[in-house]
Parts: structure tokens; sequence; C-alpha cells
DNA sequence: ATGAAAGCGCTAACAG
DNA sequence: CTGTTAGCGCTTTCAT
């Protein structure tokens, strides 16, 4: 087992850009250009110097032109600790994947930076060392948008809308919370169920608000009774709480809006300790389109959320910006209902 | 909505070190000998540098450095794309979650790069080209190192044993997947059941050999008939049809180990299906220990497998051997069983 | 359209 | 222990 330290094998000297000059006989200045892609270059020139690239197999060094240009073409995605944890959460992970394969098709890296509180110093020096063109912040659920402060000198791209009105100017890229809401809601009327509950999720978090906003927006509508709330912290467990709560509260309950889908796994656990079943006494519909949807038995009814497409939008966004094309502040992506044996 | 490009504010000019050499009266070299905590500095020129760097804010251009250092103090994360659309698969994010949560302590940063068909050639330059100090593959399932190539000049530490038997010189972190797979069944044989049946992963992924083959050790050890094998390819509907095979050939079975959860899952509903329920009739036990576990009904007895240590132990072993430290080219990480419900 | 020259901000011998 | 002196590899005016 034990080996040490490999010997590094001899390596071949990786080619520089002024070697490429010297093999297809131009200035250094025009192979730069070629890399680059200057249109100002002779074809045949383009030509030649190609090939010595592809002879030398030749890689222009990031760093030396990140110091000689100014540009990193590098993005930070900032990972709260907290949120970390819950990295096991599935729209981090997606969220992620959809901004690794945006970048992907661009010339830019991803770099990831998870902040604790303490290197939060260390994070904000990178951001601030002129590391990164552009920062990428997921904070999931709460809207804290405190990275505001840097935003001056390097463009933010929040996932999530930020927690207070923001100056109107914050980039953030939002899914449409209330009226996915909404629209599970009204499925749940639709379906007849007239005592219809709400898991809800925290106050101080922005997607916590507006799913209640839509679930209360759409009982408001039919004038149905918009009292039977109960709050949860979007774990599991705390689904469950609130559901035993509310069938405390009104046992004759037959639907339930849960503000996440862990939130409506719980909710199944006391529904079934209640002695009630579900669909068919208590209907349930979650919210995100997760594992725990297609897992749950019977499987959730909820409304999907694009996480994947919002990793894209977050960091097309921010590439938009940090190239000076125009751009819109802040979009808000849409929600989808979808059916299963639920509700 | 249709805000346009920000103007950029007066950027304040970026204090470089030859401000800081200037403020405190030293020479740039002083102050970089500073900065990198070098021994010999005078204590008073240490503390007045420092006074200097505190004052102008000062953030060391990581560029320069990685220029004249050829260091670059980055580590990249490779995912092939085929893996990042299960990105989703709770094992990944865990995993990245470790790599990242570890490297947050160093002075390392963490590239993340996709790699699909499209982009291999740059993902490969890439790395050839000095950006990174070294790279993680995670390829999860499948053996495939075929990085290899590149290991003669760029330290790559891999996730899982490969699925050749390696040089002895490849740097990779496993899992005991035998080792678990064993105590699973034992548990099982543990339990009095006696007519236990495996679902097993693919030949050509190691985790599948691995866990078949400490089912199998397990069997044998008691004299056990250990012909009841069918395989899935880890997905759930592989293995709901491997448990539906299992059954035809023997209704009797009276527990199973499936080579990881989301198999486990599907057993359930094969289980089901034929009339029988999880434990009383057949137990199950699973391997991964992910949300299936924890969200099935009833809940999962599984292998748990450290993938946030994993990824840990991934980040420190090229650390490591980046740094030239003593290192041992590769680990197995302990699994545990989990009890729950279903065995 | 191309080349020459001057750095980008930092580290690393080498002196002293 | 500290300062001097060269670059690291590339981009970018400015001429030509």
């Amino acid at each position: 087992m034990g080996a040490q330290l490999g010997d590094k094998p001899a390596q071949t000297p990786t080619p520089t850009l002024e070697m490429v000059a010297a093999l297809s006989g131009v200035s250094r200045a025009t192979v730069s250009r070629v890399v680059n892609g200057s249109l100002t270059v002779t074809p045949d020139i383009v030509e030649a110097v190609n090939r010595a690239i592809a002879e030398l197999n030749y890689v222009p060094n990031r760093a030396a032109r990140m110091l000689a240009s100014r540009r990193t073409q590098a993005i930070a995605l900032i990972v709260p600790e907290s949120s970390a944890k819950v990295f096991a959460d599935p729209f981090f992970a997606q969220l992620v994947q959809g901004v690794a394969l945006h970048l992907a098709d661009t010339e830019y890296t991803l770099t990831m930076l998870i902040e604790s509180e303490t290197n939060s110093e260390k994070t904000r020096r990178y951001l601030l060392g002129g590391n990164v063109d552009g920062a990428l912040v997921v904070s999931h659920h709460t809207g804290d948008h405190s990275y505001a402060r840097l935003s001056g000198s390097l463009p933010i791209v929040y996932g999530g809308r930020p927690l207070l009105p923001d100056d109107g100017e914050t980039l953030y890229i939002d899914v449409d919370n209330s009226g996915g809401a909404m629209a599970a809601t009204e499925h749940l009327i639709g379906l007849g169920r007239t005592r219809i509950a709400t898991i809800a999720g925290p106050v101080d978090m922005p997607p916590g608000v507006d799913r209640l906003l839509g679930w209360r927006r759409a009982m408001e509508e039919r004038g149905l009774d918009d009292s039977l709330v109960e709050q949860g912290d979007f774990t599991l467990a705390s689904g469950a709480e609130a559901m035993r709560r509310l069938l405390e509260r009104d046992p004759r309950i037959d639907a339930v809006f849960a503000a996440n889908d862990q939130m409506a796994a719980g909710a199944y656990q006391a529904i079934a300790e209640a002695g009630r079943r579900v669909p068919d006494d208590v209907a349930v519909v979650g919210f995100d389109d997760n594992y725990f949807a297609e897992t749950a038995t019977p499987q959730l009814t909820t409304v999907h959320q694009p996480s994947v497409e919002m990793g894209a939008a977050m960091a097309a966004l921010l590439v938009q910006v940090i190239e000076g094309k125009p751009y819109e502040p802040h979009s808000v992506l849409q929600t989808t209902l979808v059916r299963r044996a639920s509700a």
C-alpha cells in the first residue's frame, strides 16, 4: 500500500505563445490576435498560426491572460454553508447543474465557494481580489442578499428574489412561487375540496411568503375559508407537526397544500397517524417536485420548480451583465403543476 | 423592468503590493514575504506591513501570483455529463459538498468542470493549460478512469476504485462496498431469513461487482444458496423488474439485498404487486442510505455510504499529493448498516 | 494588417 | 533579514 510522493516525470516544457510565434514566423502579437479571434488577421497567417498551435499542442496560460487583460473568465458560485448542509437538497444540486451546464458552453469557468462564518472574510477577499468577473449566490429559501455591498464592484446574480423590496437593480432570477401555489390550490378546489389547509414556510423566506400568498389568493377568489394555516420550516418533521396541529384544529380538513415536498411528506405521516388516507380523505399537493414527490406513496402531486433552468438563467444573466450586453435585471420562471396520485 | 447595463461606478484603484510597500516603507519583496507568511521577517516590519495592508484593504491578485509562482491553488472537479444528469443523485451532491467543505478550510479553490462529448477537448486543455494543480473525478458507479493519460502531468484523485485492476498508483478513495454488502446480508441472516436473494448492479461497475461479492461471501459462509441473483442498472424501474423475476423464480424468497436504495424502492413495488409485505414476508436491505431510504414506506434498512466524507477524503488526498507530502494512494472508507423498518 | 515595446502584479533567486 | 533584479506568459497601445 504505502507509496510515497510520486516522482514527477520529466515535463515537456509547456508551449508558450512565443514558441508558436517562432514556429509560425510571426510576432507574438499576431499569435495573440489569432488566438483571440481577431478579425483583422490575414487568412493565410491565421491558418499558419493555427497549424503551429496544433503542432505544439499549445494551450494559452489562463493566469497570464487574466493578468494582462484584467478579465478572469471566471464566475463564482457562492453557497452559504447553512445551505451547503442542505446541499442534500435536490434543488441545489439541480441549480448547480444548470449553472455548470450553461457555463460549459461558454468560455467561463465556475468556482465554487462555500461561505461559512469562519471564512466569510476569505470569500469577500476572493471576490474583491479580482479573481472572478461576477458571482452567483444561491440562498434558496432565505432571501438574504447581503452581498449587496459587493455589487458595486462586482455583478452578482441571486437565485430567488430578495427578502426586502429591492432597489430595482438587484439582479435575480426567481420562480413564480405565488402563481404555482395558486395553481396548486385551484387544482384542489377543482377536485371539489373545500376545507383546504396549508402548511406554510417561514415568513422570513420569500418562497414561504409567496407560496402562502398564492394559496390565500386562490382561497379568497373562491370565497373559501383561508384561516387553516400552520407554519413549518421546510423540513419533513415540521411538516408532520404542522399537519397534526391542523388536523387538531379541524379534523374535517379534506385537502392541504404544503409549501414544499418535504413538508408534504411530513403531512403524509400525520395524516396516516390520524387514520386518514391520501388522497381519499385528504388530498395533498406539494411544491418543488423533487425525490420526495416521486418516491412518496402515493406519489405526490406537486408544483414543479424549474431548478435546472433557474441555474442556467442565472448564469446567462450574469454573463450578459459581465459582457456589457443589455439585460433584464430580474425575471420569474414559470412553475407547472405535476399531477400524480395525491390530489 | 427594462434597465440596461449598469453604469460602472468609478472604481477605487485596486491596491497593489507595490502600494503597500510604499506605504509601509519597505520593498515589494518584503511585502510579498509578509503576505506569504515567511518566517524570516522582523516582527516590527511584519506589523507595519500588515497595518498598511489593512489600511489599503489590499488583496493579492491571484492571477499575478499564479503567473509568478506557477502554482494555481486551484483544484478541478470533473463531473462527466452523464453523471451530471444524475446530479440529482444525492450521492454526488453530498460528495461535492464534502469536497467543497474540506477545501473551504484550505487555500485551494474549486473549479467545476462538466465534461460532455462536445467539450471534452476543452476540459483536457483546461487541465493541461496549467489552470489547476490537480483534479478530482467523480464517476460514481462507472469505474472509468480514462483520465489516466493525464495523470502523468497532473495528479488526479478518483472517487471509487478503478474498474480494471490498476497499476497501484492510481489515486482513489473508495467505500467498502463488499464489506457493507456482507454486513447487510449477515443482518438478514441474523433475522432468521434463509432464502435471501440479491438485486445486483451492472457487472461493469465496481460497486455492482463488489456488492454482489459481499452478498455472495456472506451467503457462502453460512452455506446458503447463492443462486438467487438478478441484475438491475441501479434505477428504480430495473429494481422492480429484477424483483419480479426473482419472485417468479422462487416465490418463497424471504429477504432481498438490493445493491442500492433506488432498486430497493423498486423491489418494494414488485413485492407489493405480488401481494406480499415488507418486512413481514420479505425483508429488504438497500445500499447508499439516501432519500429513498428515509422516505420509503416502510423506511428502508440500508448500508450507509459516507459520501460527504468521501468527498473530503478525496480533496485531502489530492492536496496531500499536490503539496508533496506523503500519502496513501488509495483508501477505503467504512460503511455502516442503518437499521430501519424494512429488515 | 502586423510588429515593437511596455507592462499586468507578483514571486524568486541572488546579493548584500 | 531585506532589497535588487528579473522575469512568469500574455495583451495592448502605438507605430509602421
